[in-house]
DNA sequence: ATAAGGCTTCCAGTGACTGGAAGGTCAAGC
DNA sequence: GCTTGACCTTCCAGTCACTGGAAGCCTTAT
């Protein structure tokens, strides 16, 4: 399987799949011509990646999940502690974009958005009340 | 005025403060040594673009948004276009960080999360149900 | 006079790609 | 056999908004 397949087969960009390979999440086979080669594992590994990428997971925390996915041997704990970690950074982002979204909601529901200057989004930057 | 007291009046790191320069967000003056010089006028722009940092503007957004509150004859509208398309983009990404928080934490509830290797979340990430 | 601290510029690195250039390879059609 | 176009390769640069650090000048206090 050339690249362009395992792009189409992964919904990866090419360029996201010569990414992984070069800071060493997969290593696909290469043909006499040079040319990568996939096999059923790495279309594999690239799926999970895709899934874990899609979950919001650092490429670091995938490395980590990839190589405990194939360790026969792992304790689910290690894998819930990754998880756990993230989903705490995911629940402090939610609640710092919620307190913008509130903020801006406001004041965009006060600005009158006619041609006047006068404009609460822009008092509200400027002073401290 | 100089960048340290600058920077602590602001509440920015010095070096964001050179970093805005750089970008022709703000022009402090010079005194005779080199060393930046802060008029009041600086920190009220400087204070101006933590605020929309905080609120999440791009540092692009700010530029516009920084030149709209010098303008004497701006219209808010102009404003509310700016912050209405960034409170969109702000719900969106709520919206991801959501979904990917439902997912994840139905998954971290799941888990056992003790020594065996059996683990819902990696389940979850390798096979497509 | 010297030492500590503040200031300057410039360069490099962050994360996770993405775009593009320059060039090698392959399959199809004439 | 040759050309054309699609595919593949590597490598370099750019994204965004800083941030760290090095090398060297300036100021202030002792």
């Amino acid at each position: 399987m050339n690249i362009s397949q395992a792009a189409a087969a992964t919904d990866l960009p090419a360029k996201t799949i010569r990414y992984y390979e070069d800071i060493g999440l997969i290593t696909p086979d290469r043909g006499d011509n040079g040319y990568r080669s996939f096999s059923d594992t790495h279309i594999h590994q690239l799926t999970f990646l895709a899934r874990a990428r899609a979950l919001g997971f650092s490429v670091e925390d995938c490395r980590s999940l990839l190589e405990l996915w194939e360790d026969r041997d792992r304790a689910s704990a290690d894998v819930r502690k990754i998880a756990q970690e993230h989903l705490s950074a995911i629940e402090t982002k939610i609640a710092d974009l919620t307190a913008m979204r509130d903020t801006l909601g406001h004041l965009v529901k006060t600005c009158a958005g006619d041609n006047r200057p006068d404009c609460p989004i822009l008092n509200s930057l400027s002073s401290s009340d």
